[in-house]
DNA sequence: GTCTATAGATAGATAGAC
DNA sequence: GTCTATCTATCTATAGAC
């Protein structure tokens, strides 16, 4: 909660502006998408001028690039957090469902980087995906790691393309920005619904020896 | 077979040109984005200068407004065939699979027009979207017809909401074109894996009485 | 129908004053 | 750090010759 002594004004100018231009620069992406977004509207929405932009960021390649890497790391941590939260032991449909919430509120919430990523990779250039991969592989892999629990302890049936079931689940949340509005389902009711769906892949009850 | 005297040397010239333009923008816009396809793009891969494709089309938002109508167009038919060509009697079980299997392939085979517009819709402009709300309505009600079925044979459970339902399965199809390979699954594998997500919104065994 | 030529707007980016 | 001023490229779209 204290200051810290070297952070000097011109230093947390600097932070401001810049945390600004990324905030604004999510905004737009998220709503417009990465063509239709112009420097000089960034410029404009937080009052300054298009050349000031570049002073914090060498290209727009490059402010596309950090809205990206933030917009994983936000979802990730969310998803993670919310899973840890529910401790150890937590039966592994409570897991998955507090896993579907996370991402969803991340996708549907006020973060907007998240949502910019995800709407807009597809359409970037070839080196700012290749530059977002690093952080996008480990979120993946952090959803290999859930379902692979719940395969090893029968919950999911053996002969399931994990590879597979993750992407289908994810691509459908990752559309619900296309749809989803907020007068109907919570995300919470649409992440039990997910479990459910999920329920189809266990194992056949004779086959079932171990649950959770 | 025959040719339709009718049909001069002019006129098959203007379909030829006017097709070549809609094809090669239905194949930029899915593997570019609306914004990043230029209208000298279009015109360089057709071997045709920019202001001839004025003489067919009145603005690019108009082209982007005619692949869009043509992409719904051909997934409605070849999801509606292919269910129809399964006969009336045939279990929803294998009326959805068959509806899985063709929306993919639409999304993934050598139609451009499908995924261009799945893809693009959210950012099109409004007017672009509202002309193209009418076929999406359409396509939609024949989805929420084929659950609708489903559900009231005791296929899917009486309490399951099937407006989420239906963009979920939707939307974990739409995102395919995202990470899906030809060297990985099929689409029937795909449609199979879906299919088995359904189950898990069958009724629960003992509130089951009819079946197919 | 397709062309040449070009208008008019806007894009991303840079130089240099303050 | 932010500004003014500007460069160069590219965009959508149009006018008018052929």
């Amino acid at each position: 909660m204290s200051q810290d002594p070297d952070i000097k004004k011109q230093d947390v100018d600097i932070k401001n502006t810049r945390q600004r231009i990324l905030d604004t620069a999510a905004e737009w992406f998220r709503s417009n998408g990465l063509a239709f977004t112009s420097m000089a509207d960034l410029a404009r929405s937080i009052g300054v001028k298009t050349s000031s932009i570049y002073y914090y960021f060498e290209s727009k390649d490059a402010l596309i690039e950090e809205t990206f890497r933030i917009g994983i790391e936000l979802v990730h941590r969310a998803v993670q957090d919310a899973v840890e939260a529910l401790g150890p032991d937590a039966p592994h449909r409570d897991r998955m469902k507090a896993a579907f919430a996370a991402h969803i509120h991340s996708l549907l919430g006020e973060n907007s980087y998240s949502p910019a990523n995800i709407m807009n990779y597809s359409h970037a250039t070839a080196e700012v995906r290749e530059r977002n991969k690093a952080v996008r592989i480990a979120y993946g892999r952090y959803w290999a790691s859930l379902l692979r629990a719940a395969q090893q302890d029968g919950v999911i049936a053996a002969d399931v393309d994990l590879s597979v079931i993750r992407m289908l689940l994810i691509g459908a949340m990752n559309w619900m920005p296309e749809w989803f509005t907020a007068d109907g389902k919570s995300p919470e009711v649409v992440a039990e619904y997910l479990c459910r769906m999920l329920d189809g892949l266990a194992p056949a009850r004779q086959d079932r020896a171990g649950r959770s």
